[in-house]
DNA sequence: GTTCCAATTGGAA
DNA sequence: GTTCCAATTGGAA
């Protein structure tokens, strides 16, 4: 993982100390590479026998899911809201249950046909599209990524904290699919938490309005 | 510029996309090319005949001070603070004044000691150093991006605007030699200068504790 | 209707 | 001593 960071850097470096000349005959193979690439990601059937082989690929090397860490002795320090109350419920007209996806570790599960939708060229977009999937808009407004009180405003109560393994699932998943930092990905959720809660308020206000208590 | 930004962004994702196979043989020629990059960028001797030359290199593209944009009618919505006030003065120490070598459209100038130290792998860093080099500390404190007051503290007054000629030099230079997107560079000198507004107040304060009125 | 911008904060790293 | 973390906000894009 790390690696793959230091990796990106480096040859961002030399993307700009040598534009044209070093690199160029790469950028002519891009979008072959690209075809091909997605090609091998395009879900076929829901045909169990490949769904292993497509994980595999699409999580790129990510242990699989119910590996020894389920259990770890981790605590967050946040108070966690445990159990599956914040996962979003599969939607009703999916018939097939199998069409889950976990990514990351496993514990968050996302529906294969939105998962191969995502284009994984905009990590902000990719972030927001799996806490959709993953979290009711109702657990996004009313949590937030640390659980911790906002220190501008030390007056207001702290949200609840979002599912840190869900969310450890999305940081990791993100970050190596776009070769940005965790942190990154991390900030992107920080403000989608916030945009949820700030329509939410603005529902509430809008309806305030319509019937006056 | 923007063509950078969309190359490195696709050979990220090739990357992920396929760690292990198509780029690998590129990563073992990187150390070497990064050392003859850094040879090349390496200060010989303030020495006038190859200044422009090495100007040319680190700048990387970028058009030479002076141009025809200098005195462009763009005016910044809000009040800017004209003139060298917000320029940092050369060090007294520094006898050759010729040291300091234009960045971006040529607006900044920065002592080519401190542009040669900068390692351009972090571009927080890069950022934050050559806000210092081009400001006085007092100006980051007194002054932000914008110029606009903080939407959550609408009481408060807004800072004044950083110079914004001087800011996309900044952002120009950074966001090209580091080849991340002008938005987490713009990002980058907020947070500098919430961190230098900050120093200030607890100088301030701890003067107030040792000395109250 | 969503996403992004950027100013502010106290504490952690 | 400096940099980063992330919560909150109203308006702009």
């Amino acid at each position: 993982m790390c690696d793959n960071e230091n990796f990106a850097r480096k040859l961002r470096q030399i993307l700009t100390l040598s534009i044209g000349n070093v690199v160029k005959p790469l950028q002519d193979n891009l979008e072959d590479i690209m075809t091909i690439r997605n090609l091998k990601l395009c879900p076929v059937r829901p045909d169990k026998s490949n769904r292993a082989l497509r994980i595999e690929e699409i999580n790129n090397g990510f242990k699989e899911s119910g590996s020894e860490e389920e259990n770890s002795g981790e605590q967050p320090r946040a108070s966690v809201e445990a159990g599956p109350s914040q996962i979003r419920e599969t939607p009703a007209q999916s018939t097939d249950n199998d069409d889950m996806i976990p990514i990351g570790k496993g514990h968050a599960k996302v529906l294969s046909k939105v998962l191969t939708s995502i284009k994984w060229m905009s990590y902000t977009k990719a972030t927001r599209t799996l806490l959709e999937a993953i979290f009711p808009r109702r657990v996004l407004a009313t949590h937030s990524l640390s659980g911790k009180q906002s220190p501008a405003f030390m007056d207001r109560p702290a949200k609840k904290i979002l599912n840190p393994k869900l969310v450890d699932d999305i940081v990791n998943t993100v970050s190596t699919k776009c070769v940005v930092s965790k942190n990154l990905v991390r900030k992107c959720i920080t403000v989608k938490c916030a945009d949820e809660a700030k329509t939410c308020r603005q529902q509430k206000r809008a309806l305030n309005d319509k019937i006056p208590l």
